[in-house]
DNA sequence: AGCTACTCCTGGTAGC
DNA sequence: TGCTACCAGGAGTAGC
């Protein structure tokens, strides 16, 4: 599923195609993908406008708009489960998932598919209410061992809901959180004020490495839902230590990696490398 | 504070 | 083969 990896992806091959370009028109063919606007108001928000730039934080892809070069606001985009964005030729025909189409000058369009219709494809006149929501990027400096020592101390939460917990630190989800824990020797679940400084040092070090490698494989693609906007899967998933690995043998210890459920989502561990907290139960 | 449950969705698949 | 039931899950919200 989208994560920061794949978001970062698709900002990144997206953004030499849409940087500079003129909007010139809207088609909503799901008016919930705009997230509570009616469409004609989006239109008349989006129509006129120039996509100035196109960055991601967390897991969104954001698009300053402009107008006449003076600042108007931004497209914010959340991929969720399925969305996908392409940039098409103005006469491509709409697929059957297709929920947004922006029409661009020089005869192209951005076009936002998504079969589960959870993505986001939004205008909002000022970011910071929902980014200010959000802990820090994983990938700058903001995320410092020092800063994850004290985040975690005096945290009584279970280390993977914290982490998937995007206003603790944004831009992991299901499948990376499940990858860094094992890379760290944690069990996901493990309560955050037990490490020890070096399991949190580790643990830094193995989140900014696992997103930073799956970055470089253009993200991970292991069913027909994340493509780039090329089309082409990311090739991630063959790095993958337990994600989607129960009942296989762990590629550190031989073991056997197990699916068990933590904070309702599937969960991926090899309990030799991962030791369980006592009082841990639940595996399925 | 921090947990669970529920909601939004649909394609794929397990089970019969 | 053809049907149904269930599963995947990011994030917001409600309720305890």
């Amino acid at each position: 599923m989208p994560e920061l990896p794949e978001v970062e992806t698709v900002a990144r091959l997206v953004r030499p195609h849409l940087e500079g370009r003129l909007v010139r028109g809207a088609e909503v063919s799901w008016p919930r993908s705009l997230g509570g606007t009616d469409p004609e108001d989006f239109e008349s928000e989006v129509r006129g406008r120039r996509i100035a730039r196109v960055w991601r934080r967390a897991k969104y892809i954001v698009m300053d708009l402009e107008r006449r070069g003076r600042a108007t606001g931004h497209l914010l985009i959340h991929l969720r489960m399925t969305g996908r964005l392409h940039v098409v030729d103005a006469g491509e025909e709409p697929g059957p998932y297709e929920r947004v189409r922006l029409d661009l000058e020089g005869r192209r369009a951005l076009v936002f598919v998504d079969v589960r219709k959870f993505g986001r494809f939004q205008h909002v006149a000022e970011l910071e209410t929902i980014l200010s929501r959000l802990g820090p990027e994983p990938l700058s400096e903001d995320f410092s061992p020092a800063w994850l020592r004290a985040a975690l101390r005096g945290r009584r939460r279970v280390l993977k809901p914290l982490l998937l917990d995007q206003s603790f630190l944004a831009g992991l989800g299901n499948i990376y959180v499940d990858e860094a824990l094992f890379r760290s020797g944690l069990h996901p679940l493990r309560r955050a004020d037990t490490l020890r400084p070096a399991a949190v040092e580790r643990l830094h070090g193995e989140i900014r490495a696992v997103l930073a490698e799956a970055i470089e494989r253009e993200g991970s693609s292991f069913d027909t839902f994340y493509r780039t906007p090329e089309g082409q899967p990311g090739s991630y998933q063959h790095q993958f230590q337990v994600y989607g690995r129960q009942g296989r043998e762990c590629r550190r210890c031989g073991g056997r990696i197990r699916k068990l459920v933590v904070a309702q989502r599937g969960t991926h561990v090899c309990l030799r490398c991962q030791r369980p907290p006592r009082g841990a139960t639940a595996v399925v």
